[in-house]
DNA sequence: CAGGTCATTGTTACCGCTAACATTAGCCAC
DNA sequence: GTGGCTAATGTTAGCGGTAACAATGACCTG
């Protein structure tokens, strides 16, 4: 619809003013080709060639910029990763797995936070996803509509996609993409976690469920605690831990646990240690015995519950080795081009002072 | 050097088969620039055009190449971060705020941790700057020379650069290149850590540094806690807490705090709330008696400090603040076009029990 | 209705770098 | 010395967007 302008003498767009490869290559008398091969392999060019560039480099202050480069070669050297949360302990430490393992690797982390929130996931992950990543992280198998349908393009263009902190079998009759999971089934330590009070001779039981409530993982490991405690005959109640601090929350706690019954409840899980100690402490300052009025099993074993006494039972997570873990397995898959190996990873319930044996 | 080649038929490079910006135009029936002034500025494009790209995105699923973009705009929405160690709870808040602060405005950020070492603290300024940030915020005023040169070109170049978690005069001879700091002056926080206790009626005092030499803040707080005391005609020792787990670390410094003397010991000053909780736990344990026999403060107000018995008094920082506030300066600067303003955050010794006066 | 303004859309050239292909010189065998 | 091979470097055309400028048509003004 418009005419073939005359090639008309147009304003230049001018670059930030930075040093580019050009500028190194003019300094070097060479041109910007070799010393890009030079910094991607630096044995394809002359020994002396390969000097005069170094002195350039060192001379210019060069800085490659990576937009541009990604850009060009359409390969990506960006994981992006979905975390919960970065305040949180057990997830900062599963990011510095994942960071310690590629940076090694020559790749950088591109993390998010949701709140837990799916929403807040869906939004982040279409952030994210504007950087082309290599490979995608997100954080257990509940996702919001749209974030799954980005996740299978992402798989289907053979972009490898984790859900970490998870492994679970398929939902039956759910129809949606299956990604790698890397983690452990929470069904399974719910039920681990009624067992091990079972056996120490408790039969009225509660489960102290975590203020986020779209912490799901946390909510399934209650429902399956419930139902291995009803399984062999026992009663569970149901606590929801009030918003705010989390020890305070646990300390708050003690007396519904107390009050309860009759049955008189004699034990309680936890979604979280903190909770745990909160409660722990609580029973100290009240004078209630642990474990033999009240005993008490946390979750996610976190510095704190070895030092209370007695020394808190809890959850031994792998937190910081899903994080090594999944570096490695996407690493993998990137290189054989293969969807990424799933995992479960080892937990262990640590038994201590607050669930002995009465 | 070369013949002119005769425009041959040469393998197109292909893309990686995401949808572009091409596809969508194609789908809508206009040209890429409209959907990309769409993308920018809805108002600008006619209702129906916007209508047909609205309709053309949503079925081809476009999701934007941020490589491109900045590439070819110029202007980055990143911001780069660099912090010792996210796994810490310090710092993950000081990163939880800063990301909320900056998702807001709609810059990413990018975080990469130091792990209180300089050299890193280089290597990871330098991969950073690869994607030409927007602004780049590091801790603490201590880096390697190198950093320091990179950073000193990114400020010449009118990228801001912020300091967080320190707020010092410049020294006096050091030439560099000044940057702008968003925390606290920890000499402060160390001669308040010395007042408290000497206002307390204690002399004979000791530090417990953490177990990170490379801290130099806590050991500025140390230095400036000994100096303190000195002036006030006190004794000061000086403890380096083992490696290790902190409250594990705690637990063994209190034979030491017991042993010292004569003069006996009454007193004791920590570098973080963990080794003063261990050290509290074990003096629980041993039946000593604090604040009576040994009077224990904390630094950094940890969620435990409160919950002991006695309660730990702690210095209360501003964890969230600092990046919150880095957040809003640093959008500022970059508003308006010139470095952020420096800002001394306030923190707070919190006086529990454990400092009570005998 | 000529000329001007405005809203809307298009054309072209680049951002800084790399893939693909081209070229050159040096060396060797015969 | 000619053809073939290799090592080293260069040329060209993009990657997928956006800035700068151009063009078009509708509407308005006098």
């Amino acid at each position: 619809m418009n005419h073939p302008t005359p090639p008309l003498a147009r304003q230049a767009r001018k670059g930030h003013g930075r040093v580019t490869l050009q500028d190194v290559a003019e300094a070097a008398g060479v041109t910007s080709i070799t010393v890009s091969r030079f910094l991607r392999e630096p044995a394809v060019v002359a020994p002396d060639t390969a000097e005069r560039i170094r002195a350039a480099l060192a001379q210019t202050g060069y800085v490659p910029n990576k937009q541009a480069g990604l850009l060009a070669s359409g390969v990506s050297n960006i994981v992006a990763a979905l975390l919960p949360n970065l305040a949180n302990s057990i997830f900062a430490e599963t990011a510095q797995g994942l960071s310690d393992g590629l940076q090694a690797a020559g790749f950088e982390l591109l993390i998010a936070s949701t709140d837990y929130s799916l929403e807040r996931e869906e939004h982040q992950l279409r952030a994210l996803l504007g950087w082309h990543p290599a490979a995608i992280v997100v954080t257990g198998r509940r996702h919001a509509p749209g974030a799954l349908k980005l996740l299978a393009n992402a798989k289907a263009a053979g972009t490898p996609v984790i859900e970490i902190w998870d492994h679970h079998p398929p939902e039956p009759g759910a129809r949606r993409t299956a990604f790698t999971q890397i983690g452990f089934n929470h069904d399974d330590v719910g039920r681990a976690m009624a067992e091990h009070l079972l056996l120490a001779g408790h039969r009225h039981l509660a489960y102290v469920g975590s203020g986020v409530a779209e912490d799901y993982r946390a909510h399934e490991r209650g429902m399956a605690f419930a139902a291995a405690v009803k399984a062999a005959g026992g009663t569970v109640t149901v606590v929801a831990a009030p918003a705010g601090d989390a020890f305070d929350a646990g300390r708050q706690v003690l007396g519904d646990l107390l009050r309860a019954g009759p049955p008189l409840i004699t034990a309680a899980a936890f979604a979280n240690d903190h909770l745990a100690s909160g409660t722990l402490l609580e029973a100290a300052r009240r004078g209630v015995a642990v474990p033999q009025r009240m005993a008490l099993l946390g979750f996610g074993d976190f510095a704190i519950a070895r030092q209370l006494s007695p020394a808190l039972s809890s959850v031994q997570l792998p937190r910081h080795a899903i994080g090594q873990h999944t570096a490695k397995a996407l690493l993998d898959a990137l290189r054989l081009g293969k969807p990424a190996e799933p995992a479960s990873l080892a937990w262990n319930l640590q038994a201590r002072g607050s669930t002995a044996r009465a």
